[in-house]
DNA sequence: TTGTAGGCGTTATCAT
DNA sequence: ATGATAACGCCTACAA
């Protein structure tokens, strides 16, 4: 595979493999332009490439960096990846992406994989769960940035949306169109899950503080599979909300479903505003009113904060990134006509 | 940040490197119980990591390969790298990530930096435009995949949609409900661009054989941004087609951008299928009928073919993958009420 | 069963 | 200006 060496080109070029290594370190002050010449010749005629791992155990730098994320299928997960690999790009640094599911154990794994691969920083979606390695992350002195999630205890910069704000958002803005009666969407309750606990309760803080009613019944937190089935229940006895507000793409799809099935009119029989700006909300009939999520911006906060760690210690700081409202038509005041 | 080595643990252990590695490396064979408890101790207590970086250098195989995509906010893409993941998290490999913006500079960049990274293998959505550079990856018998495009006098594993098929099932469907008059859209034409090109030969001969009439003006071939005002002037004229048939998921887009502006009725004004099961084809009203590509398993067959070549030299084979056609309400039967 | 020594392909130090 | 030599941290004969 990989045959050339250093040595090799040394040979040829009839210097020695320091000479070589000063020529390729572009530490030519001192190298007479007939030796750089010979250097690149041979260079180019073995077709020579340097081992960046021979350089990487000298200089304990891979210049490379580990992304470990819940599930790249995630819209927000892949435009924060994608946003992270950009940024390194400009730096030369490369990107190895690993995919939890959410599970502990499948994180553990990759933090303890990586790190004996000596990537030079972590930016991790964290489950939660491994606190103890966490904190051995940071007495390490590793590069680390959580995005979406915090842990409680663990003192590390993180970059989240401003949960509470998004949510705000989306509640004043429904209750201005003259919504009183409004729902929620939801998967299940996970207290370490920190954007769906910060939702849950910034809409019911949003609720009480507009002095409106918080109906148990609207506040559906489920598994999103049963989550339509939940809606048709209240349907069936005419107890829907006048509105719903999802707190994801994904339980948006749900209430979609859900509307489609029974063939609801939005916003006219229920009006719906999600967290996640989903790429169809504009096409959609009724245009969906969405509140948007800077996914770019954090995986580029994300980045620059850990390429500033990398640099030097800097003290650990929480982020929170503002949520933007995309009005469209599903949340129309109610008797305008939608569309 | 890493400080302890094996020299360490041997030290505190009572042994030597070697038994240390023996110990790491699971050859317990001929180790007493006693001194593997003290290795073991040791570890624990130094914290100790292997450093992968040097096993790597020794071993010339680093379990990392490269993906290099175009984009990978498409979905294909993503899904097509989740697949990957999946496989490569199984063998206990890693991925590294990078996007080119099908950019060639890009591209020769990212596969001369992974391979001095000493990765062990490549899977490339390719530009086509690094011929030279794929013809030296292959002469070094580096492992490596296509995926989505193949080139010209490269002789290597590729793994690409029927395409053929794919327009086939397709307007085979449309022209079975009764359509005539069947329109393209498609991002402009480009040589290298495999999928595109085989599609839109395969819709010119589709219409042939079906001896309907090739319209050229309703084969729009357009940048994607201009797509709806080229549908615009089409219908100013009264001449849009009665079906259109949209080559990916952003064509797609653009035509119901377009049939929303216009306020047309699928499939009663315009009917509509497409390649790409977009996400929110069932809760479309009408639901989109699309083709599906098999992106997983694009993904699967990817990586098997990867770690094929890794473990002994095959013959490079070119595998075309089955589209699916969704049936669903937007290119149904002219007179058919769309659900 | 365990230890010694050399090598993997670079870089860094110090001579020359 | 260039070269010799010793790391970097691990693995692998081979020796003991």
């Amino acid at each position: 595979m990989q045959k050339v060496t250093m040595a090799d080109v040394a040979k040829l070029a009839n210097v020695s493999k320091s000479t070589v290594s000063q020529y390729l370190n572009k530490r030519y002050e001192y190298m007479s332009e007939e030796t750089r010449r010979r250097i690149a010749g041979a260079i180019e005629q073995l077709q020579y490439r340097p081992n960046v791992i021979a350089r990487s155990l000298k200089q304990k730098s891979t210049a490379t960096i580990g992304v470990i994320v819940f599930n790249i299928l995630h819209m927000l997960t892949t435009q924060v990846l994608r946003a992270i690999e950009d940024m390194c790009q400009q730096h030369d640094f490369h990107v190895i992406v690993c995919n939890t599911d959410d599970d502990p154990e499948k994180e553990k794994k990759y933090i303890d994989m990586l790190w004996a691969k000596q990537v030079d920083g972590f930016i991790i979606f964290p489950t939660g769960k491994n606190v103890d390695l966490y904190k051995r992350m940071i007495e390490a002195r590793l590069p680390v940035v959580f995005v979406d999630r915090t842990v409680e205890g663990i003192d590390v910069d993180a970059v989240l949306l401003d949960n509470e704000r998004a949510v705000q958002l989306g509640m004043h803005y429904l209750i201005e169109q003259g919504y009183k009666h409004i729902g929620l969407v939801a998967p299940p309750f996970a207290p370490h899950v920190i954007p769906r606990t910060e939702r849950i309760n910034a809409f019911r803080y949003a609720l009480r503080e507009a002095n409106l009613p918080i109906k148990e019944e609207w506040i559906i937190t489920e598994q999103v599979k049963h989550i339509s089935g939940r809606l048709d229940a209240l349907l069936q006895r005419n107890k829907l909300p006048e509105a719903i507000f999802a707190i994801n793409d994904l339980t948006l799809m749900e209430v979609l479903t859900f509307v489609k099935r029974r063939q609801l009119t939005i916003p006219h029989d229920i009006a719906l505003i999600s967290i996640d700006d989903v790429p169809f909300a504009s096409i959609y009939t009724p245009s969906l009113t969405t509140i948007a999520q800077p996914a770019f911006e954090m995986g580029e906060k994300a980045t620059e904060r850990l390429f500033m760690q990398m640099g030097g210690e800097i003290s650990p700081q929480m982020f929170r990134l503002a949520p933007k409202l995309i009005e469209r038509d599903s949340a129309k005041k109610r008797g305008d006509k939608g569309e």
